[in-house]
DNA sequence: CGTATTCCCTGCACGC
DNA sequence: TGCGTGCAGGGAATAC
C-alpha cells in the first residue's frame, strides 16, 4: 500500500538509475489497469531521454522533452530497476528498457495503478484540483483551519480529501490524529485553529520521519526485494483496534469512517 | 456545492 | 487440505 512516503522513496530510489537515461523500448504485457495505459507510453517514449523524475501527491512523473509519463502505484504497485534477464513475474505489466542495460519494471497485482501521458507544458486533469503538498510550507495549521471552516464531515475524511491536502492516506491520517490527540470523528469545521496547528505539525513530522525510514530500506533498490516496508512496528493506532493505547492503555476503538477502517483512542483523542 | 456510497481488483487471513 | 468469505484500500464516479 504505497502511501506518500513510499512513493517518495520510490522516486528517490529510481532517480540515480533513470536520470539522463535514454529509453530504448517499452514492453506492454497488460494495459488494462485502472485506466488503459496511454498509447504514448509505447509510441512516444522510446528514444526519449529522461530529464527528471518528480512526485506530485502519490503520482510519479517521468519527464522527457516529448512529454511525461504519469504513474500511480495504486494500492499494490511497485517499480523496480532490474537486470534485463530477471524473469518476468505475475503482474509485471510494463517494462521500460533503458540504455544502461537495465529495465524499469512496473508490477501491480490489483491493477489500481495507472500509467498515463501528460503532454509537454500541460497539467494532467488528474493533477488539476489537488491540494497542497503536506510537506510544503503553504500547508500549515492556519491553512487547515481555513480550509475546514463550514465542513461538517469528520476531520479524518477531510484530511484524506485530495482537494484539501494530498498524500495523507488512511495510515497517516490515523497516526497524525492520534499524535495530535484529535478524534477522527470530530466535525472538521468545529476544531480550533490551535488544534489544527498541532495536527499539521504532526502530519509533517510523521511523513518526514517515514520518508527517512523508507530511504534506508530502499538503498538496495536494484534487488528484487526492493519493496519498501512501512514502519509497522511503530504505528500507534493504525491496524491496532482492540489493543491497548500506547499512551494510556485504554482499548483502542475501531469503526468505519467514510468507509475506511479507523482506529483511535477514546481517551486520548477528543 | 458538500457529503455519503459504490466500485474497481487481487492477495491474504480467516473459519469451517 | 481446500474451499468460501470478507476485508483491505486510493480515489474517481455516482447518488443524493
Amino acid at each position: 500500500m504505497p502511501e506518500l512516503p513510499e512513493v517518495e522513496t520510490t522516486r528517490a530510489g529510481l532517480a540515480p538509475h533513470v536520470l539522463g537515461r535514454t529509453i530504448r523500448g517499452v514492453v506492454l504485457r497488460r494495459a488494462d489497469l485502472r485506466w488503459p495505459i496511454s498509447p504514448e507510453i509505447s509510441d512516444v517514449l522510446p528514444g526519449q531521454r529522461i530529464e527528471a523524475i518528480r512526485r506530485r501527491a502519490k503520482y510519479l512523473l517521468i519527464d522527457t522533452d516529448a512529454g511525461s509519463a504519469l504513474l500511480h502505484l495504486g494500492m499494490s504497485g511497485s517499480l523496480r530497476v532490474l537486470a534485463p534477464d530477471v524473469p518476468v513475474r505475475a503482474h509485471d505489466h510494463v517494462d521500460i528498457a533503458l540504455d544502461s542495460g537495465r529495465v524499469l519494471r512496473f508490477n501491480d497485482p490489483r491493477r489500481f495503478g495507472c500509467l498515463l501521458w501528460q503532454a509537454p507544458g500541460t497539467t494532467h486533469e488528474l493533477l488539476r484540483a489537488l491540494g497542497p503538498e503536506p510537506l510544503d510550507d503553504d500547508f500549515d495549521g492556519e491553512y487547515l483551519f481555513r480550509a475546514s471552516r463550514g465542513r461538517r464531515a469528520p476531520v479524518k475524511s477531510v484530511l484524506m480529501d485530495q482537494r484539501i491536502v494530498v498524500g495523507v492516506g488512511n495510515i497517516y491520517a490515523a497516526e497524525a490524529l492520534f499524535a495530535a490527540g484529535i478524534s477522527p470523528l470530530r466535525e472538521a469545521g468545529r476544531i480550533s485553529r490551535e488544534r489544527y496547528v498541532r495536527l499539521a505539525a504532526e502530519i509533517k513530522r510523521i511523513l518526514a520521519y517515514a520518508i527517512g525510514r523508507g530511504g534506508t530500506t530502499l538503498r538496495d533498490f536494484i534487488s528484487p526485494d526492493g519493496a519498501p516496508g512501512y514502519f509497522e512496528q511503530e504505528l500507534s493506532a493504525y491496524g491496532r483496534g482492540g489493543q491497548p493505547c500506547p499512551t494510556c492503555g485504554t482499548a483502542l476503538r475501531q469503526a468505519l469512517v467514510g468507509q475506511r477502517a479507523t482506529v483511535w483512542c477514546p481517551r486520548c483523542q477528543r
